[in-house]
DNA sequence: CTAATTTGTCTATTGATATAGATAACTATA
DNA sequence: TATAGTTATCTATATCAATAGACAAATTAG
């Protein structure tokens, strides 16, 4: 089950076995709270040399998953991944009820744009038209979970950007529209390296993986409202997609 | 809009130009069977010196997405990505049914190991008992999109491997064992760097990006008939998840 | 045909990455 | 306390990654 490291990639190799070891947290290879095997141990096992272990450590201590301490070994520390719903009623507050104790959205920023061939098809109007986008971070006990661009159309959401700043929720700016229950009508999911925005606003180390979905969502009766493209940490976040609900 | 370029990240300028290609393709900022910008424009672009876009480029038309030719220009290859729906009713034939015009399942190899804590919960047996295991890859108009491994309770699937290597399908599989129809129950997403087994088997390059689903199909009544770990090239494959259907 | 544009190739230099070996510093335990 | 096991640090070397500049080769525009 141990396949191998792929070298001349233009991934380092200390970046892909962080990658592993990481890896090797979230299935349970290396338990919580408890010693990862000693720096040669790990050497033999990805077949490359001591000290490229230890960069690969290194980083992962800069990152907070691990802790070195000299003398008596390297020890993983305990960090859950989130674990964020998608489905029909996805909503980032009750999304992550019971695994965090504090969650909202904050506003970045806001701006007008003419709706360019993507966001006015997924909106349903014409494009050029105008459309209000809020650059949004979401946040869960201090530590930033997403990262998400929306659209709105501008004629029918004039001042959401208000209503986001002061109630830190989609759900609640809605309300105000008179939008008191909202669909996921789909979801299209990819993944790439982490850019230096991704970077700087989700508190990343370089290299990362983010997970990105471009969402719409419709009223009861199946007019688009929001479009929106999220990114998710995947070290930090995995997404469970579910049927029903 | 456009965000610059992580250095001293264990990922290599002409990797993270190479992923950024991919994406601006992806988008339609790079449309197909056109030219790209100059190399020099590229390079400023992106903050870099002109060998740095010349290597990224290189590795794309090693992928064959890109095709350049001297005093012309680099050209962008057509080749959309396949767009893999996740819902209710995943399977995987159907589900690439228009994008392509010929898909099967192949079924790499077999065998059977006592189910681990993960497999029997989602199986809903008890950890040890047997299970089978299937090692296969999704294959669409001669191109691998996806690799998974997939367990089956042994008491009750007695000899599936025999039926998925005749029917290259898992539903058709199914149906010899009484099963005419089932439903996706659960999926978790998640995304990594490709190990050297996915490169291998699902011819990528090194470095690429996977997504990761872990999902569990029940009958109409709930029971829980089968687990899968699936793995989806992201350069190649998009997921659409769909709340109905 | 000429000039401009664009990709291809070559040399050179610098810094990051990876390997190798030796030794120090620290911890736990017999 | 002595020893084994572990992380930390140092030197050295080779290769990869990135930058820089110059020029060749092919194509297109005028």
């Amino acid at each position: 089950m141990a396949s191998s490291i792929e070298r001349r990639s233009g991934v380092s190799l200390w970046r892909q076995i962080a990658d592993r070891i990481l890896q090797g947290i979230a299935t349970g290879d290396f338990a919580e709270n408890s010693a990862l095997p000693p720096e040669m141990a790990l050497a033999e096992l990805y077949g490359v040399n001591r000290h490229t272990v230890r960069s690969a450590i290194a980083a992962l201590v800069q990152e907070g998953v691990l802790r070195a301490e000299q003398g008596r070994g390297t020890f993983v520390l305990s960090r859950k991944r989130l674990s964020y719903p998608i489905g029909a009623r996805t909503r980032f507050s009750t999304g992550l009820q019971g695994q965090t104790t504090e969650r909202h959205i904050a506003l970045l920023s806001s701006s007008t744009e003419p709706a360019n061939r993507r966001i006015a098809e997924a909106l349903g109007i014409a494009r050029g038209s105008t459309v209000i986008r809020l650059e949004t971070r979401g946040e869960a006990d201090g530590h930033a979970v997403s990262r998400a661009t929306t659209w709105f159309d501008a004629k029918r959401f004039a001042g959401i950007e208000t209503a986001m700043a002061e109630t830190g929720s989609i759900t609640a700016s809605l309300k105000g529209f008179g939008i008191n229950d909202y669909l996921r009508h789909s979801t299209m999911l990819s993944a790439r390296h982490a850019d230096a925005d991704d970077l700087a606003d989700l508190d990343l180390q370089p290299g990362a993986i983010v997970l990105v979905t471009m969402s719409v969502n419709v009223t009861l009766d199946g007019q688009p409202i929001q479009f929106a493209e999220s990114r998710f940490p995947a070290e930090r976040v995995e997404l469970k997609l579910s049927a029903n609900d």
